[in-house]
DNA sequence: GAATATGATTGCCC
DNA sequence: GGGCAATCATATTC
């Protein structure tokens, strides 16, 4: 049985022998019939079921007026009330599928992220904590607020896009909602709508809407993860430190070869002035160790060089704090000065003590002073040194080598021993 | 463009 | 968790 077949029943059938007052309105008598006619009137249903069928089949001008002249019809009222009747049965179904969704996990998820993320919610400096996380984790203060404000600048773009869709989005949603609220409007001169059926269509295609909000949502938040694995790729990327940097960590390393194992607060203090994290010095340090290690003779002229230095910064300092206790105090001061460091250690004292001892400095000696901390005298700088010259690392290592060395100060007694993260 | 230097990462050990 | 050793990846030098 088709729909109209249905409906003809129902109307035949069930509704219209009880409907003759369609919302307290008499019906109009059947035209060309006189009203008592029943082969006529279901004849005259039967035609306005027709056109009622038929009608997308015309053009919309033709439509258009069909419509109107439906509207027109005498028999409308009754039609209408039987439209409402089997609605009303209907009704049930409808209901049931009126219940609403709970909230789309994967949805909150999205919303969640970008809110984090600053691209949702209100404007707060994009992003500021994963790049704040990213530049903390890094060294270079000034590659880093390049690269922070270049992040930040992408984002914003990201922002703009999406909030920018995000809107048109929403706009379309509303000029389709209104769009279908007026048809639905229209239609119902003809049927009957009650309101939470519109309300249901209006959830119907926010629900439509909402899906293509969520893959938007989705790239965006696609794009955000895109852009943060770049900056931090960029992030990895190695840089040197600066020639500055690079001199302090080698002057604290040769000042302290018999054990460069610097504590905690000296490596805080090494990184504040290298202007580099501590997990940078540490990491500068393990490498130093290591590469020096396992090529001494390599780094030979490198550590003169530096002891030279050192002995240099020791030698004035300890000028000064002679000169000074000659000048305010009999007794013998404890000069704080241990050479260019103002870190807490002693590894370079003896070096200074050298020099007060009467030790001009002379370029061909300095070597001799490092290998005074280091061990035995090397017979050769070149390739010829091995680690049996430093007494530290004869047995594989400073520490063999996880506790720092010891080393006998030659100012202090044989017996006497100090470690540098002792001080 | 190859060789070398160097900062970072990883896996393991203690 | 700190350090070592191997390795990677990039920067610099020649």
């Amino acid at each position: 049985m088709d729909d109209q077949a249905r409906i003809m029943q129902s109307i035949g059938g069930v509704s219209l022998a009880g409907h003759s007052v369609q919302g307290g309105m008499p019906l109009p008598p059947p035209h060309g019939h006189d009203g008592t006619d029943g082969d006529g009137r279901k004849q005259d249903i039967g035609d306005i079921l027709h056109q009622i069928m038929t009608i997308t089949d015309q053009s919309l001008d033709e439509a258009q007026a069909k419509k109107h002249g439906l509207n027109c019809h005498r028999m409308k009222p009754a039609l209408f009330s039987v439209l409402c009747e089997i609605k009303e049965k209907t009704g049930l179904s409808i209901r049931g599928a009126q219940e609403e969704d709970p909230p789309d996990p994967q949805l909150m998820r999205l919303d969640n992220m970008l809110l984090a993320e600053g691209v949702a919610g209100p404007e707060k400096g994009g992003g500021s904590a994963a790049a704040a996380a990213a530049a903390a984790a890094s060294g270079g203060a000034a590659d880093n607020s390049i690269e922070h404000s270049d992040y930040r600048a992408k984002l914003t773009q990201i922002r703009q896009i999406y909030h920018t869709e995000l809107e048109k989005y929403e706009q379309a949603c509303n000029e389709f909602t209104t769009h279908v609220m007026n048809l639905l409007r229209e239609q119902s001169r003809t049927r009957p709508i009650s309101p939470k059926e519109i309300e249901r269509m209006v959830g119907i295609i926010h629900r439509k809407f909402s899906s293509i909000q969520m893959q938007l949502k989705q790239s965006t938040c696609e794009a955000v993860m895109i852009l943060r694995s770049r900056f931090l790729d960029a992030r990895r990327k190695r840089r040197n430190f600066s020639k500055q940097a690079t001199e302090i960590l080698n002057e604290y390393f040769y000042s302290h070869l018999s054990n460069p194992y610097p504590s905690e607060e000296a490596k805080e203090e090494l990184a504040k002035k290298c202007s580099i994290t501590v997990s940078q010095v540490s990491n500068w340090f393990g490498n130093k160790r290591i590469r020096y290690k396992k090529n001494i003779g390599k780094f030979q002229e490198e550590a003169n060089l530096y002891a030279a230095k050192t002995a240099v910064n020791a030698a004035h300092a300890a000028a000064a704090a002679v000169q000074n206790s000659q000048a305010n105090s009999p007794t013998t001061p404890n000069s704080g000065s241990s050479g260019s460091f103002s870190l807490p250690n002693t590894g370079d004292m003896f070096l200074s003590m050298q020099s007060l001892n009467g030790e001009s400095y002379q370029g061909a000696q300095v070597g001799a002073n490092v290998q005074s901390q280091v061990g035995p005298p090397i017979r050769d700088s070149s390739s010829d040194v091995t680690t049996e010259s430093c007494p530290c690392l004869a047995n594989g290592g400073w520490q063999g080598a996880r506790t720092p060395c010891s080393v006998i100060s030659p100012t202090e007694g044989p017996g006497s021993v100090h470690s540098d993260t002792s001080n």
